[in-house]
DNA sequence: CGACTAGTTGAGGACCATCAACAGAGGTGG
DNA sequence: CCACCTCTGTTGATGGTCCTCAACTAGTCG
């Protein structure tokens, strides 16, 4: 349906072979053969690049695709019957985007670009059918499920009985990760967010993102400017992160 | 590892075949054919009796099986570096008790049995084995994987931008629901979790829960009898329980 | 009986949502 | 060029929510 897309790229399909992708180390392929990899590739139809701002799916559209990040950083935006918006995800190159859709059949939020991206694009039915043929790749689905799963519930399980202070330094520690282990700076990156976003992935007003990201540069753990932040002081933002509880003992 | 539990039924192992259990509509064979339900049936090697408080695997243990609930209740407890003590799952009969431990490998928490409990233990080896035969179980696998990522994602972010009283609300509801789902009342329950225990699920201290349950009471909404919980206004609750933001708006 | 656990109640104050006003950046049109 | 709008982010005042600490009751177990 690239009818509903609001803005596209002309749409380059670059060489989508798995085998020369820089990613493949991150992505699906990484423990098959690169004779099963050559099989793998044939899976992946089409290359979509998508603008700044884009959707590349709506939420509550039919569920038939997996879509793997090439480059760019894309958001899940959920929206409940209020008004209430809810960020429900972050995708970095490498992530596979969909795995939330499989048992609900639709997609569960409108995923669009932070950045001019490129993905992959992996149909689910053909997914399924090579998977007959490579068990590995049903074993790859169990144990990524599996994980985000588990992942996710205690990351969001700590979140709850923390204070903003310490729910910031969770998630600034967690993007810092994301960049370390995908070979970049941990300690600056360039974060497209805004406040209002963040606020509606933790949970908090805008004004208390902004607030608290102010302390912390007061503090001197972290510099921003515009959407650049360096962490200087990774541990003391860990201690924070993990401060048992929601508030502070009194002594 | 039965010496680690505590305690233990004398193990009466019951007929453990799955076509006479009575909770067979609503756990994995499901979708098998009656021929397929015996093939099933061979994997299910042990079923498992816990009295209560009985530990059935530790945190941090290797993980080997996939247990499914055939009577009782039972929770798990994650403890951080911290004194921190998280309740990050309940299981109700029918459920499946370790999918988020496929993929790390190990238990992720310490699950104990709130009532006393009998389990099906399926050696998870053996399970993928069959998988193999049997590609519905792969679907299986991923549909649920995939639903109660999606599932636990969305009422864990909710719960992030909500105060106690729809906290538990929302909490008193969900529960309401599994009973509902498996033909019990969905009104008059018994739910054997101290205030600690729904104050570690919500992200809330024992307090709030108390006097939250207790304003609850003085409106009508519920009954409490130690831990039998009786819901008289349904809708209102429901009400509560989406009522967007972290506070009302002032008129 | 004392020891322990689960639950209740009250006082005080930390935390953060809310509302409002404002500043700067970027885009548009005349 | 300027006037105007929108979007994003900042700052301040105010008060509701709920954490913390403490004291107390009731029930259970030895």
């Amino acid at each position: 349906m690239p009818g509903q897309n609001t803005k596209r790229h002309a749409g380059v399909p670059r060489d989508s072979g798995c085998l020369s992708c820089y990613l493949k180390a991150l992505c699906i392929p990484a423990n098959l053969s690169s004779c099963e990899k050559q099989l793998f590739s044939q899976v992946v139809t089409t290359c979509v690049g998508l603008d700044k701002r884009a959707v590349l799916v709506s939420q509550g559209a039919r569920f038939d695709s997996l879509y793997a990040v090439r480059t760019g950083f894309l958001k899940q935006e959920t929206a409940l019957d209020g008004a209430e918006q809810l960020l429900t995800a972050l995708w970095f190159p490498g992530d596979i985007i969909g795995s939330d859709a499989i048992g609900l059949g639709r997609y569960p939020g409108t995923v669009s670009a932070l950045e001019s991206s490129t993905l992959c694009k992996l149909p689910f039915d053909s997914f399924l059918a090579l998977a007959h043929e490579l068990p590995q790749l049903y074993q790859y689905l169990h144990y990524n499920l599996s994980l985000a799963m588990h992942e996710e519930r205690m990351s969001l399980h700590q979140l709850l009985c923390r204070t903003a202070e310490a729910r910031l330094a969770c998630f600034l520690l967690s993007i810092s990760d994301c960049f370390r282990r995908r070979g970049y700076s941990s300690r600056h990156f360039r974060l497209p967010l805004s406040r209002q976003d963040i606020g509606n992935y933790l949970g908090l007003t805008q004004e208390t993102v902004g607030r608290t990201l102010a302390a912390y540069q007061a503090q001197r753990l972290l510099r921003i400017e515009g959407r650049e932040y360096q962490l200087l002081d990774l541990s003391r933002l860990e201690q924070m992160a993990s401060s048992t509880g929601r508030r502070q003992k009194r002594r």
